[in-house]
This record gives structure tokens, C-alpha cells and sequence, in this order.
RNA sequence: GCCCCCGUGGUGGAAUGGUAGACACUGGAGACUUAAAAUCUCUUGGCCGUAUGGCCGUGCCGGUUCGAGUCCGGCCGGGGGCACCA
């Protein structure tokens, strides 16, 4: 009987496929391609057991390949700008370039004894200026086809900090660090215009064949189709220049339940009110209080201002309604107006009934019905309703028939006319931080906006920066913005925003093909190695990662990047699931919080969970997320040391389906060695099992079946 | 608030609308051992029963169906996303 060493097995073998490059991938034509890449990591400093998973499902799926004649490429980068570094810079000192890449050297120092079939020659990191001025370049070109142009949009304003602030660092309302009250402020800032790709983005999810249907789902829903009226009030004494309030609708049909009228604090009507009426700008200045989140805005408290003035109805001139100006209507979804419905939608019916404004019905449950309602009636798909109000009096129908024939009958009578619209909005991609791709484009005075020519690129980041004070160094440098004006020379400005952090990550895939090609990407490797062939990476990527990138497929087929045939760039996509590992908690009798225990630190006694040390008993929450500040975080180091990587990656994909959560836990990564050791006790006994008198038959089948399973995980054991 | 997903033994989970709990972990019993570990064998949803066996069971309530873990409606609980976290 032979004893299973880890450490021994794994590094003779992990040595030998690093001698002969086993992983690298070569273009030859003879061989059919494969294409396996999991989302890059974001270098925090540390890996972790989701990063395994994540790791190990492609390696699965790129060894399978390459055992079965393909030319596999599976390559590892680094999503390397973001706000982690520029945060450890203002906590210690020191340049996020060099955090950056000290985290890049750990990670992968910790990745490299997981014995990953990947092709390390390919690295790179988006930070690498080759990397981001072949981004830049591709800036210049979308900017050239009329891809990205500039408008005005709200961000978080910080007004002690006097800083643009992330979502993430507004916390109820507050700056993260100065605690003031958080602003919304407009900028000019670029944009993509994803929006020219609505109809399809969203009609391409139908040839997404290998996608999970729940993100395909989540993605039709995020562009968001909607067919509507569009149509406007007639104001009854409107300020100069404001004599309509157009209004977009998905309900036209209960056009005749309308009450009010509403107008979001940034709608052109407001600004104007505002400029006279201190009492309104008062209320603005209110509403613009608070973060920018969608679920801040919605969740707040409805919030409206009578502003005096009236519409009036379409179809009875003689009915005039309030108009408000209320805090839930976005400036940036429909005309940033709409026509308050209180009997049929539940925001309108909280609104009204604060504001004590009519709650018409246009249809009820039964005809016998009570109209007073005392809550908006939204009826089922399968429901019939009775008619109470319809168009000149005449019943309507609900669902989509309903609003087509109210859409037909408005425009028949010359109120507005049917329009379809999306959800998906612009990509803004202007940071104003320091740690990103620099937007390569210089303001001139004489010029205006121009782009940087090609030929000075890539606009590399300074690294004489200090983060001392709030802000973005580049705005304060006191030379790098100053450049020549790329189209008359003269003196002029650089932009000192920088990129969003997803245009990184919407064409790493491409780079990968050909990572040092003086172009984004060399057309004879991209039109081999493309499409990806198996994307394998979070569910919580599900919506904006993928269709960025999706979007930057078409906008580099367009810029003549990528062939026609990579303008979906993903065929078959995995979400996989998260790793997860229970929380030991005691309470604390100074805290509101409890004491989070270390897994080392607990125990079970007669089925109790205990501390060690003191025998008290510890709550147990199974299945959180790990986190360092619940102290439920496994190190792979530490399981790889005790170990060794095949038990490691067997668990984690053994002990729970792969797109599923998988709870890390110490009996479970035991059984897992046990496992593998006795498939490594069998095959190394195989031929003394067979010398025998054939007693061992029941024993090998069972074996042979076990080792099989384990070979395509682990594939070390040879 | 809006969109999406999930809910089955002590645990991870399995079940084209057709015997719920495959397989595995843990636990229990046993074999081997001076002993322990390792390994191997049996056993392990709950309740009643010495037993043959019976009853109850897939978050809750209702519906469709000859038949529902699976399909439909409504709840409850947990999770993900909501456009400047990556």
C-alpha cells in the first residue's frame, strides 16, 4: 500500500507541464479550436475558494478538450483598475500601481500551485499601458463612428469632500467618509450609445442557445421593450415656452383614471418653476438630496409639491389636473413626466391618497363592485374586469390587446401616437478617479474636443500622484494635463477622467487572441480563436458585464475589430455557484453586532457547537457568504497545505451541483481526501490487486469507476 | 419599491407529471488491530410496532390531473441584481 502525497505528486507534475508548456495555445489549422476562459479576478491581494471553483470548472472543461484533439486556449488576466487601489493609497500611502501589481505577483503565486492548465504566456493586466492604450485606441475609433458622445448626467456629490463618490460610498444618504449629506450633480460626461443596439441586443438573446435562461431573461428584461402612447397635456397658464407636458404611457388604456399629473424635480418645467419660486426650489434642492440608486430613489418617501398649475385632460378639456412635481419620477426613463393613475398603480394610489387626489376607477373586479378602492386594483392576466370609464364612454379590454386598442383609439383621435421604448440607457463611462484607462481626448479652445491622435498613445497614468486629499490627482497634477492640441498644436488640455472600470472587461476576451499585437486585436488569431467558446463566471455578472461586452463585440465588428462572426463573443455561458461557509457568532455585551469566531476556534461537543476555550455555546448560520469581517473566510493556502490542490478542487466541485452555492466545511474537505487518496491507494495497487486470485474484481470495477470521475476533476493523479 | 432565482432527511443533493430521498458526507453498529488511526462491511427521513407491516412526509395555503417535489395561482422565508463595487 502506497501513501498518497500530495505536495509530491503535484509539484513533479506541475513542474514537468510548466518544462514541455503543455498549456500554451498555438494557432495551427490542422486542429479544430477551443475556447475556455473564466472571468478574470479583480487582484484584491488574496484568492479565494470561489476563485478555485471558478478556476477549476475551466480547467475541467480545457483539459477535457485538449485530451480530445482541440487547440485549447484558456488563458488568465487581471481586471486590475478600480477603487480598491486608490483606497489603500489615501489608508497607507503608497502608489495603487504598485499595490496593484505586489497583489498581482500574490495571487498569482497562490494560483500557480492549483496546477491550472492555463496559458500564463498570454497574461496581462488592464492596467498594463499596452493594454489600456489599445483600449484608448478603440475609444477614438467608436468616437469616430458616432459609438460615444457627450451629454449631461447626475452623480454623487460630495460637498465637504467636494468629490463625485460611487454608489457604494454613499451609506443612507451620507458620504462614506466626510458623513455629509450626498448630493446628485450633473456633469458632462461621455457616453456609449448602447441604446442604439436595443432591439438588437434583445433580439440576439434568442440565438443564446447555451445561455442560462435565467440570465437571458434578466437581460430582455434589463433592455426593457415596452409599447406605450406618447402624448402631451395642453398646460391651462404654463410659464413662457411650456405650453405641453408630454407624457409617456405603457397604460393608456386607463387613461380615463387619471388624476394628476406628475414631473420629475429634474424635468425642464421644474428648472424653470424653481428659477422663481423659492419654495419650489426649496423642494428640489430636497428632492436631489440622497444617492443616485435606482433603489433609493424608489424606496424613499413619495414626496410631491402642488406646483398650482394645470393640464388639461385629452379627451375633456373641461377636466383640468393638478400638476406635481414628486421625488420618484426619473428624469432619465420616458419624458421624465407621466400621468398619475391612482386606481390602477400602487405608487400613484400611495401618492394620491397623501395628497388627498381623486382615485378614479376605469374598471372594476365585478360590476357590483365598491369603488371606493383601498388599494390600486391591478387585475391578473386571466382576470375579466367590468368597465366603469372608458374612451367616449365606450368599455376598453385589458393586457396587450387593451393598450393596443387604446393606443389605435388615441391616435385615431389625435392624442400622441404609439412609440416603443427601451429601458436600457447610455453607458456613461466617465470616472472622475484617478486609478483608470485615461480618456484620451484633449479640450482645446480653438479645436474644442478632440481626440488624441493614435500615434501618442497610449495617455499613460503619472506616477508622481499623492492621495493626501479627496479627489482625482490627475485633476490636480501640476503638468501631465497639459499637452498639444493633436489637430492645431497648440496648447491644451487633457481630459482627466478616466474610463469606468466594465470597459476593461468588455474586450479582454478579444485581447487574450492576441495579447501583444499593436492593434486591439490581430484579425487572423481573433477570427481562429473566436467566439469563446465556454464563458464560466458569477451570476452576479448576469446583466451589465455581459451585455457591455456584447455591445463591445458589435462596436469592434463595426470599427472592423472583430469579424461578423464574433458579434456575440460568448456561445455558451455557466453561472456558477458561490462558495460559502457557516458564521460561529456569540453575542457581545457591548456591541449591537455580535463576536464572529473563527472556524479553528469552535468545536462540536454532543452535537453542541462550542467554543473551545470556554465551552460556550455559538450560533451557527450555515451557508454565508464569506467575508472577512464575519471571519468565515477559508484560505486556499491553508487547504492546499493541509491538502493539497486535487482535494481542493474535487470538493468544490463535487459536494454540491456547480451552478449551485457550495458550503465549505471542514468534514466535507476531509471526506474529499479520503476520497481521492483511496482512488490513488487503488491505482497504484492495480497490478498487485490483478496478481492476485481475482478476489479484487468487485473492488476495481468500483474503483476504475471512481478513478474515472476524479481524473476529469483533478488530473493530476497520472 | 422593481426584476430574477432558490426552498426535498442531521448535511450536500437525486428524481422526461408516474415506487420521493439515487449517490455521497456525517452519525450508529460491526470486522481488522494489543490499542488507536487508517481501511473494509452493514445501517441511517420521521412516527407506531418484537415483527409481517402501517401511517406521515419535498416551506405554507389553494387549484389542475387518474396521479404533483415537478404544472398553475396566492403567501412565507432565503439569496442575486437595480446602471459609479468588481
Amino acid at each position: 500500500m502506497s501513501t498518497y502525497t500530495p505536495a509530491q505528486i503535484e509539484s513533479k507534475w506541475q513542474a514537468a507541464w510548466a518544462d514541455a508548456n503543455t498549456f500554451k495555445a498555438t494557432r495551427t489549422e490542422d486542429k479544430p479550436k477551443y475556447y475556455v476562459l473564466e472571468m478574470f479576478p479583480y487582484p484584491s491581494g488574496r484568492i479565494h475558494m470561489g476563485h478555485v471553483r471558478n478556476y477549476t470548472m475551466g480547467d475541467v472543461i480545457a483539459r477535457y478538450k485538449m485530451s480530445t484533439g482541440h487547440n485549447v486556449l484558456h488563458p488568465m488576466g487581471w481586471d486590475a483598475f478600480g477603487m480598491p487601489a486608490e483606497n489603500a493609497a489615501m489608508a497607507s500611502g503608497g502608489h495603487p500601481k504598485d499595490w496593484t501589481y505586489q497583489n498581482i505577483a500574490d495571487m498569482k503565486a497562490q494560483m500557480k500551485p492549483l496546477g491550472l492548465s492555463i496559458d500564463w504566456s498570454r497574461e496581462f493586466a488592464t492596467c498594463d499601458p499596452e493594454y489600456y492604450g489599445q483600449q484608448q485606441a478603440l475609444f477614438i475609433d467608436f468616437l469616430e463612428k458616432g459609438l460615444i458622445y457627450r451629454k449631461k448626467a447626475v452623480v454623487n456629490w460630495d460637498p465637504i469632500d467636494m468629490t463625485v463618490l460611487a454608489n457604494e460610498q454613499v451609506i443612507d444618504g451620507k458620504g462614506w467618509r466626510s458623513g455629509a449629506d450626498v448630493e446628485r450633480r450633473e456633469l458632462v460626461q461621455w457616453f456609449f450609445k448602447i441604446s442604439d443596439y436595443s432591439e438588437e441586443l434583445l433580439s440576439a438573446i434568442d440565438t443564446l442557445d447555451d445561455w442560462p435562461a435565467k440570465v437571458k431573461l434578466m437581460q430582455a428584461n434589463w433592455i426593457g421593450k415596452s409599447r406605450g402612447l406618447q402624448f402631451s397635456f395642453s398646460m391651462v397658464d404654463g410659464p413662457d415656452g411650456h405650453d405641453r407636458v408630454e407624457v409617456y404611457t405603457t397604460r393608456p388604456d386607463t387613461l380615463m383614471g387619471a388624476s394628476f399629473v406628475g414631473i420629475s424635480p429634474d424635468h425642464p418645467l421644474a428648472r424653470e418653476l424653481e428659477r422663481d419660486n423659492p419654495e419650489i426650489a426649496a423642494f428640489c434642492a430636497e428632492c436631489r438630496k440622497g444617492g443616485t440608486t435606482a433603489a433609493e430613489l424608489e424606496t424613499a418617501e413619495k414626496k410631491g409639491y402642488d406646483t398650482g398649475l394645470t393640464v388639461r385632460h385629452p379627451f375633456d378639456t373641461s377636466w383640468e389636473l393638478p400638476v406635481y412635481i414628486a421625488n420618484f419620477i426619473l428624469m432619465d426613463y420616458g419624458t421624465g413626466a407621466i400621468f398619475g393613475c391612482p386606481a390602477h398603480d400602487q405608487r400613484d394610489f400611495d401618492f394620491a391618497t397623501k395628497y388627498d387626489l381623486p382615485i378614479i376607477a376605469t374598471y372594476l373586479p365585478e360590476a357590483d363592485s365598491d369603488p371606493q378602492l383601498t388599494e390600486a386594483y391591478v387585475p391578473l392576466k386571466s382576470e375579466s374586469v367590468h368597465y366603469v370609464k372608458g374612451f367616449a364612454g365606450e368599455p376598453v379590454q385589458t393586457g396587450d390587446d387593451g393598450v393596443n386598442a387604446a393606443i389605435a383609439f388615441c391616435e385615431e383621435n389625435g392624442v400622441g401616437h404609439g412609440v416603443t421604448k427601451f429601458r436600457l440607457r447610455d453607458w456613461g463611462l466617465s470616472r472622475q478617479r484617478f486609478w483608470g484607462a485615461p480618456i484620451p481626448v484633449v479640450h482645446c479652445d480653438d479645436c474644442g474636443v478632440v481626440p488624441e491622435a493614435k500615434e501618442n498613445l497610449p495617455v499613460e497614468l503619472p506616477y508622481d500622484v499623492t492621495f493626501d486629499v479627496p479627489g482625482n490627482p490627475l485633476d490636480r497634477h501640476p503638468t501631465w494635463r497639459n499637452c498639444a492640441c493633436p489637430a492645431c498644436g497648440k496648447p491644451a488640455q487633457r481630459e482627466t477622467d478616466t474610463m469606468d472600470t466594465f470597459v476593461d472587461s468588455s474586450w479582454y476576451f478579444a485581447r487574450f487572441t492576441s495579447p501583444d499585437a499593436a492593434t486591439p486585436t490581430d484579425a487572423a488569431e481573433a477570427a481562429y480563436w473566436m467566439n469563446v467558446d465556454q464563458y464560466i463566471g458569477g451570476i452576479e455578472h448576469a446583466i451589465l458585464h455581459l451585455l457591455y461586452s456584447r455591445f463591445f463585440a458589435r462596436a469592434m465588428n463595426m470599427t472592423g475589430h472583430l469579424p461578423d462572426s464574433a458579434r456575440e463573443p460568448f456561445n455558451a455561458l455557466f453561472t456558477q455557484g458561490m462558495v460559502t461557509h457557516a458564521i460561529y457568532q456569540t453575542p457581545s455585551n457591548t456591541a449591537a453586532r455580535p463576536i464572529y469566531h473563527y472556524p479553528e476556534d469552535v468545536e462540536v461537543r454532543d452535537g453542541v457547537t462550542v467554543l473551545k476555550a470556554t465551552g460556550q455555546e455559538v450560533e451557527v448560520i450555515p451557508s454565508a457568504k464569506m467575508s472577512k469581517s464575519k471571519n468565515n473566510v477559508v484560505d486556499p493556502d491553508n487547504i492546499l497545505a493541509q491538502y493539497g490542490a486535487d482535494t481542493a478542487r474535487w470538493f468544490v466541485l463535487s459536494d454540491s451541483p456547480p451552478e449551485r452555492d457550495v458550503e465549505w466545511t471542514a468534514s466535507g474537505a476531509e471526506a474529499a481526501f479520503k476520497h481521492i487518496s483511496r482512488v490513488h491507494r487503488v491505482a497504484t495497487d492495480i497490478a498487485a490487486m490483478t496478481d492476485a486470485t481475482g478476489q479484487g474484481d468487485e473492488e476495481l470495477i468500483r474503483a476504475t469507476q471512481r478513478a474515472t470521475l476524479t481524473f476529469q476533476v483533478s488530473g493530476t493523479l497520472r
